[in-house]
DNA sequence: CGTTCAACCTGGGCGC
DNA sequence: TGCGCCCAGGTTGAAC
């Protein structure tokens, strides 16, 4: 679920928490096998309880709350990694059994901010500096899709043989693309995803880096993408709806809103591609 | 260097 | 109704 436009979604609609204080913290839910956090959740307890929100960041498809000053290092930065359905609320969760971790907060209009996550897949870590520069900084993540440049990308990936669906998906050349917006790109760049990277050459390179930037900001400004019921909502709990505007994820079968074409679905990298045989090419040699 | 596979989890949808 | 499969917005590490 949670690509560059959901999470960003989820960082807007908490940052006005900046300036709480986290009065208490609790990890109600244990199933088969508890999220990951780091530290463990006693731990994590002791360290949060106290602490103020001082702002909230987003790093590629991370939501990074920045804490006040702690006393004695007990780390800066509490980084939440959604994964498939990882979701920030300050409403209430669409089901109380899969709440993963909730801060009460020292304020009667936001009291709480949860995070809940249905397949329990996503992670919670607290970092120091050195920490969140290693886990976030460049080596991990790429330029941020909303600005990433044509140069910044044709820079590294190409001399890559890898397919172009499957090298946006690398978060160390572009941070935020998933596998919606991975096709919605390349359909709006007129790109077969299954063009090899060294053989698009320069306008490709500028379609795609156009498409990138322009299609997530048109993404966040619907507040991205929910797909199904019980699927990604926003902090206070409404659905996103840049679904409405989706040209080929999940459109298998149905005809091309440009050319009437059916759209297709393949695999690439064990993960589902959707693109138009008549409107995306490959590059001519 | 690149690809493939399994793993981590829960739940919806489908065919039989 | 139930069972067994396939599918799902992500990431990581091992094996080849």
């Amino acid at each position: 679920m949670p690509e560059l436009p959901e999470v960003e979604t989820m960082r807007r609609g908490i940052a006005h928490l900046a300036g709480l204080r986290i009065e208490g913290v609790s990890f109600p839910r244990h199933t088969a096998r508890p999220i990951v956090t780091q530290p463990a959740p006693a731990c994590l307890r002791r360290r949060l309880a106290g602490r103020t929100i001082a702002a909230v960041h987003r790093f590629g498809k991370r939501v990074a709350i920045e804490l006040d000053v702690a006393p004695r290092d007990a780390g800066g930065w509490l980084v939440i990694e959604p994964r498939m359905t990882g979701l920030m609320l300050v409403a209430d969760p669409p089901s109380p059994a899969h709440v993963r971790m909730e801060l009460r907060l020292a304020s009667r209009r936001h009291p709480r901010l949860i995070f809940w996550d249905r397949r329990g897949l996503g992670t919670i870590r607290l970092l120091d500096a050195a920490s969140l520069a290693a886990a976030c900084g460049p080596a991990r993540l790429g330029p941020d899709g909303l600005a990433v440049t044509a140069d910044q990308l044709g820079g590294h990936l190409g001399r890559s043989r890898r397919a172009i669906k499957v090298a946006l998906l690398d978060q160390r050349a572009v941070a935020g693309i998933g596998n919606i917006y991975a096709a919605e790109i390349l359909f709006a760049a007129a790109v077969d995803p299954r063009a090899p990277c060294r053989r698009l050459r320069l306008g490709d390179w500028e379609r795609i880096a156009a498409a990138t930037r322009s299609i997530l900001a048109a993404a966040v400004a619907l507040e991205g993408s929910s797909i199904g019921d019980e699927t990604y909502r926003t902090a206070d709990n409404r659905s996103g709806r840049f679904q409405l505007q989706h040209r080929v994820y999940g459109r298998a079968g149905a005809a091309c809103r440009e050319c009437g074409a059916p759209i297709v679905r393949i695999v690439q990298g064990q993960r589902s591609t959707f693109f138009c045989r008549g409107c995306q090419w490959q590059p001519r040699r």
